[in-house]
DNA sequence: ATATCAATGTAACACATGTAACATACATTA
DNA sequence: TAATGTATGTTACATGTGTTACATTGATAT
């Protein structure tokens, strides 16, 4: 009944109290996207809080000429915090949000939240956590795009990768970037140059971190 | 003994209990600072929260040449959340703060503000609707730097004062959008060509809404 | 093997913004 | 009034990024 998953990802539930277990796990729903899947658009209104527990998603921004920029990435143990703010102030998500990857988990209610949120201090100092590494990577992200070149930004984004083996397109480093692909292009064709990096089609291999 | 200015500036005193709000008052210390102090620097660690009585300050992000962008002001009855992350989970502030006018309030230290949060859910909720909403508006940032034109962006700045009279030199401008002096008098002055604006020294009227 | 599609390469150009240098105008004080 | 400092105006140019158009290469299906 109880998926041990979820429980080890997410560090609140080894703090619950039986009864707050139960509560989640009654009202949780357990649910199952595919990749490429849109979880909600900006502007709509989120009706519950997703729990991943396998893949992960990417939330976006967008404007009327269809460009995009990522905001930042959720992985499996994170909770989206546009998911999250929209959904507790039933106010329209300021972005949208993308299956990147197969994905499982659970979503919970917003009042199941709040109800969370009261009797658990964990829970509470994790929702806390959560919000200020958000508005860290914001403020990263402003600052980055003030000031860093975009040369710095691409390198930097292909050595946050796990491997310096990673399997990507230049069009979709165009979409994280908000830029097109003719720039990417551009761009890392300049880095390899530098000896900083190998292009290969749908390949790229970080040579000089 | 209690100061009522506070209380009606801030929802949540409404729902304190009785203890609540001793809590508050006999923790709090009240401040005053001058214009153009600042409160803290970017990297620092804050060691308690500031809640504004009168007057108003602004967060902004530097990079190594000293260049510098505006992330929002804080005024009277809100809670700079930079302030209020470095505080409770004793990070760095991702940002700095200054005073932009003369400032009186109170800073109350980050357990007395953890207490509350556990024992007010009003308070907990205000504290909630603030992220979000500073969420919001560096995602707004985010979007209108990756988007937005700098003169629109500046005209949105103007328009956003409370009067269409509005005193500020072009350097304050180009400050707070993190361009330079000479970028913003050339699209003040386009503005102005096309019967936005009139510029006088020191001084923009806005024409044209 | 050929056709086809997706991914990448590249050139030429447009445009917004940044920088440096200097001129002019306004405000304040001696 | 003259002198000084601050704010603004203006030119000329450098640079980064975006756009269009087209070529080439690699992968896949027929």
């Amino acid at each position: 009944m109880i998926d041990l998953r979820v429980e080890s990802l997410y560090g609140f539930f080894k703090n619950f109290s039986k009864k707050e277990k139960e509560k989640f796990f009654t009202h949780a729903k357990k649910v199952s996207f595919p990749k490429d899947k849109i979880l909600f658009f900006q502007g709509d209104l989120c009706d519950g809080i997703l729990y991943i527990e396998v893949g992960s998603l990417k939330v976006y921004l967008q404007n009327n000429e269809g460009d995009e920029i990522t905001l930042y990435n959720v992985e499996a143990g994170e909770q989206c915090i546009v998911n999250t703010s929209s959904t507790i102030s039933q106010t329209p998500a300021l972005g949208s949000a993308v299956t990147l990857s197969e994905l499982k988990g659970y979503i919970l209610d917003a009042n199941s939240v709040k109800e969370l949120m009261r009797s658990s201090s964990t829970y509470q100092e994790y929702m806390f956590s959560l919000f200020s590494l958000k508005l860290v990577s914001l403020a990263t992200l402003v600052e980055d795009l003030k000031f860093k070149p975009l040369k710095d930004r691409i390198f930097s984004f292909l050595k946050s990768k796990k491997s310096t083996h990673i399997e990507i397109t230049h069009e979709k480093i165009a979409q994280n970037m908000g830029t097109s692909r003719v720039v990417v292009s551009r761009v890392l064709k300049e880095l390899e140059n530098n000896r900083k990096l190998n292009l290969k089609r749908g390949i790229i291999t970080i040579l000089e971190k």
